[in-house]
DNA sequence: GTTACACTTCCAGCCCACTGGAACTTCAAG
DNA sequence: CTTGAAGTTCCAGTGGGCTGGAAGTGTAAC
């Protein structure tokens, strides 16, 4: 199988495939005489493999740590429901920022409804936003 | 007001400042003889509120287009509420992809607490991931 | 043989909000 | 006058996951 056809078996871009391999992902396939990639059936189940984890939310990066403890001989399920584990917890935790965030966003714009198109302040830019946020609203990007 | 004076007094780093000047969020400031830049107190004002949009999820982008219609003299009170409401959207948006994305991993976990260790797959990679991914579960990270 | 497309490598850029560093000048205190 | 902090400019890098393009070679169908 060349790049292409896994490409269109897995719904990956030939692009992709070839990131996934410089990335130690996918590991690199044997060669035709003149260069060309030749994939055994495998690859497309680790490819599957590779994007029902990003469904699951992973980088690619907890990906491949589970794919080389894969490669190492060992099963990797352990490996997997302790991935699983911290990503829930931080979908959780993203949930409870955004959840805060909505609140906080729901209140400014109840306080926007009350005013009068007329409020213009002086000094600042827009009244609406002229509180300071609630510590707890800040989001945290650094997930 | 020198920029560290301003920096201090709004909890922005210098860096931050002269990156906001070169993005068009900061007007550039006077300067004095020595190329020093010298701000008025409406430039910690100014900042606040950056950093008020930040706390309620904007992008600078949006920030900028907010403080654009201020500087053109029109009170961006409106543009404001619309840019929170579709924030307010685009959150609620992203916390339903992150509720279904949680289910998943919870069905995933289940799943796995369920198998025995002895369940090593001979063909794929691990046998809690064997099943293809909800299509609503894809975050579309798209946002 | 020719056309059209797939394949190869390598490098660059995207988006976002900064941050770090180099190399230099200016300012304030002692 | 000296020292050291704080100012200046400009350039590059971060992380994540690709995507685009250039420039060239291989391959399959007609």
């Amino acid at each position: 199988m060349k790049i292409g056809e896994v490409a269109e078996l897995t719904g990956t871009s030939t692009k992709t495939i070839r990131f996934y391999e410089d990335s130690g992902l996918v590991p690199p396939p044997a060669r035709t005489p003149s260069g060309h990639r030749v994939y055994g059936p495998e690859t497309a189940d680790r490819l599957r493999f590779i994007r029902r984890c990003q469904a699951a939310g992973m980088t690619l990066q907890e990906v491949r740590q589970i794919l080389t403890v894969h490669d190492s001989g060992e099963s990797p399920c352990g490996h997997v429901s302790r991935v699983l584990t911290e990503r829930l917890d931080n979908v959780r935790a993203q949930i409870a920022e955004l959840v805060t965030l909505e609140a906080h966003l729901e209140s400014l714009l109840a306080h926007a409804a009350q005013g009068r198109p007329t409020d213009h302040d002086q000094a600042g830019v827009c009244w609406i936003l002229e509180t300071e946020p609630a510590e707890s609203a800040e989001p945290s990007v650094t997930e």
